[in-house]
DNA sequence: CAAATGCTGTAAATAATATGACAGAAAAAC
DNA sequence: GTTTTTCTGTCATATTATTTACAGCATTTG
């Protein structure tokens, strides 16, 4: 015990995650999923829980600085004694080193609650309509992004390369978009971003894509882009966040869940491309250990 | 256990209380003190608190209906489960039109979670220095990302630019990364991404920066990358969804906080850069607006 | 006031737990 | 491809915790 300075065992884990070995931050991973309740039982519940044996999480309590389990065990104890004798606790509130006022927990705050308002706008059935679209391979795809979203275009386009054909990036360099409307044919799919400030040329382009009959899919902010009157499936999303500009978590979460709904749906496809895939990096890599 | 309608611990003391000596009421009282903390422990211990002997708590939690003390203290452990867990689990469940099983909220809720956990797990006093040094334009900042990670490199570097000079992208093509080396100098910071699965290529060019001088900012998963060890400030976030591959969500989210921070501590500066990039967006719409 | 009953703690037996030593397996280095 | 190093689980042992048995004490009752 000697007299540290109250340091808490979240602490402890941190400070020695980079000594800690495979098996061991499987352990102390299980440990934050539900600390502190997962270590109150004998060591023999604690490794059993976290899929590891007794003597790993032994080895792993040592390393980060306890003499052994009964000694690490009462820590955590001491620690909830803490924690539940105070009765309005939130228990959500992580790191007590950081104040409530730091800006990580300021962003926390804001991001979590605008994925539940994000959540609670985003109409079901919409969604799943949108997945449904999305895994037709019969009509082709297209991905557009702006200034600030061309990242999460990008991010979404990789992603769906995995999971089906006919998948193109449109570059977000309007002087070349005629090119790719040339390309769109009726039925396809536009899917597009756009948040403040609005891009003019997103308009002109989701209106010339619906004039040829594509199905134009837009994300946008919580007060809209006027595109979105050139839209099908609009999804509009929160992005306030304590900052001069606009967050995009929200927005990478729908695409992610989106891409995620996808794969569910087209499971039989995209398995096998995705072993093909990996075929594919294994021979990229020998092939690049030929050359050097 | 059996099948009983979910009876507290207390409820059971209360039920039972005409039923108990002298002494075991006293334990009783003693529990009632700071329930359920008290009896975490061993019987010993518990029995200590309560100022009375072992065989008197074993007797009492055996009255009101425990096989045992391990099987008291389980009960007891549950509840606290339950207890803790439950402030947090039970953030408001939005759509009720959407199943809990619908993939959205099962994403939303895995993606809460990584949140939580990825939080508990960063060390404010590593955040604020990242964001120190970050902050300083005297030393060029290097960002590069791998297959999936190239769009958070691409994000982070599009909004890092407004907030300071001399940022580069380094191509994810690890081909060229020689050149990109060569102008990288002492005291430069990398900002690098490596999650699941691993690009070997990484180790190499943060081992490369590193020993240039480099300081290197890595961002990896919770099982932590192998370029740890070359890097001095690494964030291991939290990826894990229902999903075949794995979340940028809280990643995304981190970099926010980061650029936000950084805009903050360089205000002065930052705000001027923006004034200046929106003029330069109006010229460049002008601009535009003569030749079409 | 004496005998009986019930209550409580001490101490021993029993069960469970935590730790250490070791060997096989995996990964890294050469 | 081989050797070395590191890691990780199985098993045996030491330690600790739980339970039981019992004896002393207090309280009650005749």
């Amino acid at each position: 015990m000697g007299k540290e300075p109250t340091k808490s065992v979240m602490d402890l884990i941190r400070d020695n995650f980079e000594k800690l070995t495979q098996t061991e931050r499987r352990f102390a991973n299980s440990l934050l999923e539900n600390y502190p309740v997962s270590c109150l039982g004998s060591i023999t519940a604690t490794a059993e829980l976290a899929g590891v044996s007794t003597p790993s999480v032994l080895r792993m309590v040592k390393k980060i600085g306890f003499k052994g389990f009964p000694d690490f065990q009462a820590a955590v104890r001491n620690e909830l004694e803490e924690r539940i004798s105070s009765p309005i606790t939130k228990y959500n509130r992580w790191s007590e080193s950081a104040s409530h006022e730091h800006i990580l927990n300021k962003f926390a705050d804001a991001t979590m609650e605008n994925l539940k308002q994000s959540l609670m706008q985003i109409d079901p059935s919409m969604f799943d309509e949108v997945v449904k679209i999305l895994s037709n391979e019969e009509h082709a795809l297209h991905v557009v992004g702006g200034r600030i979203t061309r990242s999460l275009a990008d991010y979404f386009f990789t992603h769906m390369q995995v999971a089906r054909r006919r998948v193109t990036r449109v570059a977000s360099n309007s002087n070349t978009w005629p090119h790719y409307i040339l390309n769109m044919q009726k039925g396809d799919i536009l899917l597009a971003f756009d948040v403040r400030r609005y891009e003019h040329n997103i308009i002109n382009l989701t209106r010339l894509a619906r004039d040829r009959g594509v199905k134009v899919v837009l994300f946008t902010d919580q007060w809209s882009s006027p595109a979105s009157k050139n839209a099908q499936y609009v999804f509009n999303l929160r992005t306030e966040v304590p900052s001069p500009w606009d967050s995009s978590t929200v927005t990478l979460f729908v695409l992610e869940a989106l891409i995620t709904a996808v794969q569910a749906k087209t499971w039989d496809r995209t398995k096998d491309r995705m072993a093909e895939l990996e075929k594919l990096f294994d021979e990229t890599k020998l092939f690049k250990k030929f050359n050097s």
